[in-house]
RNA sequence: GGCGGCGUAGCUCAGGUGGUAGAGCAAACGGCUCAUAUCCGUUCGGUCGGGGGUUCAAGUCCCUCCGCCGCUACCA
């Protein structure tokens, strides 16, 4: 009797729009899924969107609607990308249900009476105007660090740090513009390395039955050793799970607490029986498809809030953790809106099956994976067109040319050739069974090609009549490892695996099926299966979906977006002390011609001393966000040439300009009068470049009172 | 600087527990014509980032250096 199969893919946060490296986890597990029902298992689906949370609060806020509104928008749009991918869902839901308040609730409850509980008291900033709690991020105030007045209470967005809301000098809510008063909150923690024996237990089992890859467990193993502890559970928020105690009426679930079980309260509504999967390990095994930066809530926190409830519970099984899918030479990003996304794949006219097919071909199985579109192309035309998809058409095409469609009757199978079919498609089963599923696809091909080998060697194009009846032999074999190679090629190319059936006159594919021949008597005349991608329309696409593209156009006005953004002043220096809790940096008082008082900290140890330093005017970065460089106020940063090895550091001095004069770029006369405050890495994403001892942005110089900037020792170097 | 990951043929990638380097594509040549100028065969191609060590034997283990990516820091 085969065990039943639960499967996961992990579930989306609903504000994101999926692109192609976030796919391939829904996708694998599709495949996965597809594999389980037609090999005959009993096999359950179960993905849905993450919906809970501050981000997705935040973000209804502003746009004036509720949590709950926003996510419904977001939730159709996932759902329209997924049901464009054919992605076979039992069921696709959400977090936001009544279901996931129960069963979270319930679950919390246990763990609650178990004693893996904890509460503490904290002191956090209220709002009275609002009569509610701030979420961390809900908190603006004056960084203590780099006072920066816009900072978070969560993260200071202006020098990284992290943040305790309470930290903030001069605090407002973000909402009202009120100020907040502390006042005391109690928060709830689960005790992990309470359960951790328990959690060890399981896993030493778990990890081997379910053949856990290597790197999962040595994440996994890291993560346990140096980052367990309590972890909160709760926050005041509204959009959440309430609390089912009394005493913490008005607060939520954190989402990390409650996302995972989502697994299991969206399978609740899907059908009323969810506990004959959840709670049936005896009978059930869980697959849940993850990527690798996922793996210690699958591994750790899920597993934890499960095992903590002292019942039995389906436990994990075998992990599929995906690599990274980068994008042409760099990354997948989701803010810079570079790379594919599950939208755009379809606007581009390509079928869903052929983004199915290389996103397997190239899926990131032990490695980090790259999509270009050369690559794609060249997949496509030569591997599902030129192999697959022609064998499958030279066959069909030429049993419906010779023999009238009619199934080829002759003396009978090739046991040689058969046996090597069997023994590959042992060896796929084999890799599905794991969810191997680029060794499996690669496979599949490999099998493939076998055919046209054998279609081939046999030349029944010459052999049809001097011997009829090998040559209908052979093409009644060929046939039918077409019928097979629809049904491996279904989990993957579903629609193409449909349509090869429908050639051949069959209802319903099943693995069962492999390796017999029989049941098929007719073969219908095939279409072409897919268009070849052709070199000018995956030209268009590179550069449609180009970020490169973007870069360069961002490249050519760099010069442009420098001058709007960057107020470069001269700036005496007037003392230079040793910094004391640091090797490298100089504290430095400077005159900006201002008379206000500054200081910035710069890291020139070893390339200068003091004195060399103090009464030089020097170049300062002045509308660059205040930082704390080891416990000194930094604010500003002072401008220095270096060679390529960072062997020569030279700091720009300037003779006989004025402190507070403005640095300019030739041709770009005009000052900056009221600078937007920028970041480090806004900052150094404009290069600032020393070439033939001319400072230069983009090629023009850089210049004061008229005159260039240039270096004496680092002739061509970076400046910073 | 620290932690983690990576570096295998021109390209995209495979290579549990160490035992004479692999696939596909690209390139060159040849063959075939049933098939979406497709298919089949042959050849070419790598001192497995550099160096050192352990071992009878290392892409595979250890050390070190270099380069790239991510996070991070007294980067600037």
């Amino acid at each position: 009797m085969k065990k039943r199969r639960l499967i996961t893919s992990a579930l989306p946060y609903v504000n994101n729009i999926p692109h192609l490296g976030n796919l391939i986890q829904v996708l694998s597990a599709d495949v996965f899924a597809r594999y389980c029902r037609l090999a005959g298992y009993e096999t359950l689906y179960i993905c849905g969107t993450d919906e809970y949370g501050t981000a997705t609060e935040t973000k209804a806020r502003e746009e004036g609607i509720t949590p709950k509104e926003l996510c419904t928008r977001y939730y159709t749009i996932h759902k329209d990308i997924y049901d464009w991918f054919n992605i076979s869902f039992d069921k696709f839901g959400r977090t936001s249900t009544d279901e996931q308040t129960e069963i979270v609730q319930s679950i919390f409850l246990k763990l609650y009476e178990n004693g893996y509980i904890n509460e503490q008291e904290i002191e956090q900033l209220y709002s009275e105007e609002s009569d509610m709690f701030l979420a961390d991020r809900y908190v603006r105030g004056t960084c203590p660090h780099c006072g920066y007045t816009e900072a978070r209470g969560d993260q200071c967005e202006n020098c990284g740090k992290v943040l305790d809301p309470s930290d903030l000098v001069d605090p407002r809510s973000a909402l009202d513009n009120s100020r907040p008063v502390m006042r005391k909150t109690r928060h709830l923690y689960i005790n992990l390395p309470a359960i951790l024996p328990k959690l060890e237990a399981w896993m030493k089992e778990a990890s081997v039955s379910g053949r856990w890859a290597h790197n999962a467990l040595q994440m996994t193993h890291s993560w346990i050793r140096d980052g367990l502890k309590e972890r909160s559970i709760t926050r005041d928020l509204k959009w959440g799970i309430p609390v089912p105690l009394e005493a913490f009426a008005g607060k939520v679930f954190y989402v990390w607490f409650d996302a995972p079980i989502g697994y299991i309260s969206i399978t609740a509504t899907h059908t009323s029986d969810w506990e004959s999967w959840w709670r049936n390990p005896d009978n059930v095994e869980l697959f849940q498809f993850i990527g690798k930066d996922n793996i210690p809530f699958h591994t750790v926190i899920f597993p934890s809030s499960l095992l903590g409830t002292h019942e039995q519970w389906t436990m994990l099984h075998h992990m599929s953790s995906t690599e990274y899918l980068n994008y042409e030479s760099g990354k997948f990003s989701k803010s810079m809106g570079i790379g594919v996304f599950g939208n755009d794949a379809q606007e581009t006219g390509i079928p869903a099956d052929v983004w199915r097919f290389y996103m397997f071909y190239n899926r990131p199985e032990t490695s980090d994976a790259v999509f270009t579109w050369d690559d794609f192309q060249e997949k496509t035309n030569g591997e599902l067109i030129g192999n697959l998809s022609n064998l499958v058409n030279r066959t069909l095409t030429f049993v419906s040319r010779y023999y009238e469609g009619s199934m080829p009757q002759g003396a009978g199978s090739n046991p040689t050739f058969w046996a090597e079919v069997a023994e590959r498609e042992a060896k796929i089963t084999e890799f599905f069974e794991w969810a191997q599923l680029r060794s499996a696809f690669r496979a599949v091909f490999a099998l493939s090609s076998l055919g046209n080998r054998h279609f081939q060697a046999g030349e029944p194009w010459k052999t049809r009549e001097t011997d009829p009846d090998a040559t209908a032999a052979l093409l009644a074999d060929l046939v039918y490892l077409v019928r097979d190679i629809a049904i491996l090629i279904e989990p993957f190319l579903p629609e193409t695996a449909r349509r090869i059936a429908v050639f051949l006159g069959i209802e319903e594919l099943t693995w069962s099926m492999l390796g017999t021949s029989e049941g098929i008597t007719a073969v219908g005349r095939p279409e072409v299966l897919f268009r070849k991608l052709e070199d000018g329309q995956i030209k268009d696409l590179r550069e449609r979906f180009s970020g490169s593209q973007a870069d360069r156009a961002a490249a050519a006005k760099m010069d442009e977006t420098f001058a709007s953004s960057v107020r470069l002043v001269a700036a005496r220096i007037t003392d230079v002390k040793r910094h004391e809790k640091a090797d490298k940096l100089f504290v430095e008082q400077i005159d900006d011609g201002s008379g206000a008082e500054r200081q910035i900290v710069s890291g020139l140890v070893g390339f200068y001393e003091p004195e060399e330093l103090v009464g030089k005017t020097v170049i300062v970065v002045d509308n660059l966000k205040p930082a704390k460089l080891r416990g000194e106020l930094s604010q500003g940063m002072l401008l220095a040439a270096e060679n390529e090895d960072r062997s020569i550091v030279e700091v720009l001095f300037l003779n006989d300009v004025e402190p507070g004069t403005q640095i300019l770029l030739e041709g770009i006369d005009r000052t900056l009068e009221d600078p937007p405050v920028i970041d480090v890495d806004t900052f150094f994403s404009i290069p600032i470049e020393a070439r033939q001892s001319v400072v230069r942005v983009a090629d023009r110089p850089l210049t004061a009172n008229g005159r260039q900037i240039t270096t004496e020792r680092v002739a061509d170097g970076s400046v910073g």
